[in-house]
DNA sequence: TAGGCCATCTGGTCCT
DNA sequence: AGGACCAGATGGCCTA
């Protein structure tokens, strides 16, 4: 069952990012070396830059009539002295009605260009939406986009392989490896958020915030109570860091036992943005850490949002910030925009139940 | 201000 | 010949 469930949900996925398997390592390894040569122009091609002499457009325009004859004529007597005769194509003396077509199949090359770029680019986006984290506003970049659904499908192998679900910190290991420190922490968070009762008992708040199609039951309350209650968490500090206690120890060193509810009324939850995790182990102290932190927590807090557009799903909160007295960070975007992708496929359901079982 | 990301233009190459 | 694909160059935008 499962593997018609791959087969029906990731086909995109695997499509676009089997490529990106492949070619992993040589692309590491291009980048290393310097991918971005500055080009080597020939000396022709830098006499007219825009339209003029490029060998291209000569050759483009042997579409002509007659006249080009005459004029390929003309360039085979200018080599006839004591240079040597220049080898390739012979320019080709560029007419005004032949430079109007060049700029014309130029034009056009350009739009087909601008359509494929579109196409793909929608395709990215559809791929977005299928692999862990997804936000309309704060989009996976190109790259991190391939790496995470490879991940994912590598992930998701490794599931169907070993025919049990994973270990949590094996599985966010193996979304966010080769990701990027901002990517990773965005993913982590959006998984944390989904773990927390992946790993302790549900309450009775994670029942009324189940959601039915994810592969974890969802806590609403999960990222910040580990954030608030946990005895590694330091305000200002930016981050969880789970490395520090071990993956081997586990997740409980990060979430707290009994999963206590947070005090909404504190004032202390208020402005704490802090990192859910730090995988890589490279957030804490490091500049970017804030940044990072409020992103997360915007996802995090779209996401309960989410939970709480559900029919007869409560939220103690709302999307802006309702339980601080409405006060909401511009910079957070719709609370529904941020969310897990399991929240939509059926197919997921049943890979839903596999987590659950 | 530097760096990352992106869209676009452009020319080269390959294929039909 | 024309289209698809690719990669380099470039400039704009955004963020730390």
């Amino acid at each position: 069952m499962l593997s018609r469930l791959f087969s029906e949900v990731l086909p995109d996925v695997q499509r676009l990012a089997a490529d990106w398997v492949e070619d992993n390592e040589s692309e590491d390894c291009k980048a290393k070396d310097g991918e971005h040569e500055p080009c080597h122009l020939e000396e022709d091609d830098l006499d007219e830059p825009q339209e003029g002499s490029s060998r291209a457009e000569s050759e483009m325009a042997g579409d002509d009539e007659e006249d080009d004859e005459a004029e390929e004529e003309e360039c085979g007597d200018e080599n006839g002295g004591d240079k040597p005769k220049k080898r390739g194509p012979k320019k080709r003396k560029m007419t005004p009605a032949r430079q109007e077509r060049s700029k014309m199949r130029r034009l056009k090359a350009n739009a087909r260009e601008r359509t494929r770029m579109h196409d793909l680019n929608s395709a990215l986006d559809n791929l977005r939406k299928v692999v862990p984290c997804y936000s309309k506003t704060q989009k996976l970049s190109k790259i991190e986009t391939l790496r995470l659904a490879k991940n994912y499908i590598l992930a998701l192998g490794e599931i169907l392989r070993n025919g049990k679900r994973p270990d949590v910190v094996t599985y966010v290991q193996m979304l966010c490896k080769g990701l990027s420190q901002p990517t990773t922490n965005l993913v982590a968070g959006c998984l944390q958020l989904n773990t927390r009762n992946f790993l302790t008992e549900p309450c009775s708040d994670a029942a009324r915030f189940h959601m039915p199609s994810s592969p974890f039951s969802v806590h609403p309350y999960s990222y910040r109570c580990s954030r608030l209650s946990s005895p590694h968490y330091q305000p200002g500090s930016g981050a969880l860091n789970l490395r520090g206690h071990g993956y081997g120890s586990g997740y409980e060193a990060v979430y707290p036992p009994g999963g206590t509810s947070p005090d909404y009324s504190s004032p202390d939850y208020e402005g704490q943005h802090s990192p859910p995790v730090c995988l890589n182990g490279g957030l804490s102290g490091r500049q970017q850490e804030s940044t990072e932190t409020d992103r997360n927590y915007h996802y995090s807090m779209h996401y309960s949002g989410l939970t709480s557009s559900r029919p007869g799903h409560s939220l103690p909160f709302g999307p802006s910030g309702a339980r601080s007295g409405g006060a909401h960070s511009e910079n957070i975007p719709p609370f529904h925009d941020a969310h897990l992708h399991h929240d939509r496929a059926p197919p997921y359901e049943d890979l839903n139940a596999f987590f659950h079982n």
